[in-house]
DNA sequence: TTTTTGACTTGGT
DNA sequence: AACCAAGCCAAAA
């Protein structure tokens, strides 16, 4: 069953890291979970997260900053506003480069205990 | 097994 | 900056 996927559950650990107030992108996320190349998996694992995981999937942007949904969707205008309730807001849909996330790898790799 | 489908990305205009 | 075409790759059909 997908919540028990190995690589939906990389990806939720991954997207778990993710500190309120800063986001990433798709790719970002597939490339930390070690599965480069697999942006669109990561929408669609995220799409199957429990929600016992409280994964932060607002927290998951495009490379280009700007929201995965159609401007005015129900999705978008939640996701939206989760972003906005971390103090991260959009400027014409589109985030601060300042609240793009920059891990520190050890720590990262630390934390997934790969 | 083959084709279609995306919560994507990148490079060229 | 905005748009488009190709490339991408696991899942579902």
């Amino acid at each position: 069953m997908t919540t028990t996927n190995p690589y939906y559950a990389r990806i939720w650990h991954t997207v778990l890291q993710i500190p309120a107030g800063k986001v990433a992108s798709y790719g970002q996320i597939a490339d930390l979970a070690g599965l480069p190349g697999r942006a669109r998996l990561v929408g669609k694992a995220l799409g199957y997260a429990p929600k016992e995981l409280a994964v932060p999937w607002h927290r998951v942007l495009r490379s280009d900053r700007s929201l995965a949904f159609p401007t005015g969707s129900d999705s978008a205008k939640c996701q939206r506003q989760l972003l906005q309730d971390e103090g991260v807001l959009l400027k014409n849909n589109r985030v601060r480069k300042d609240d793009l996330w920059q891990p520190d790898l050890a720590e990262l790799l630390f934390k997934l205990k790969y």
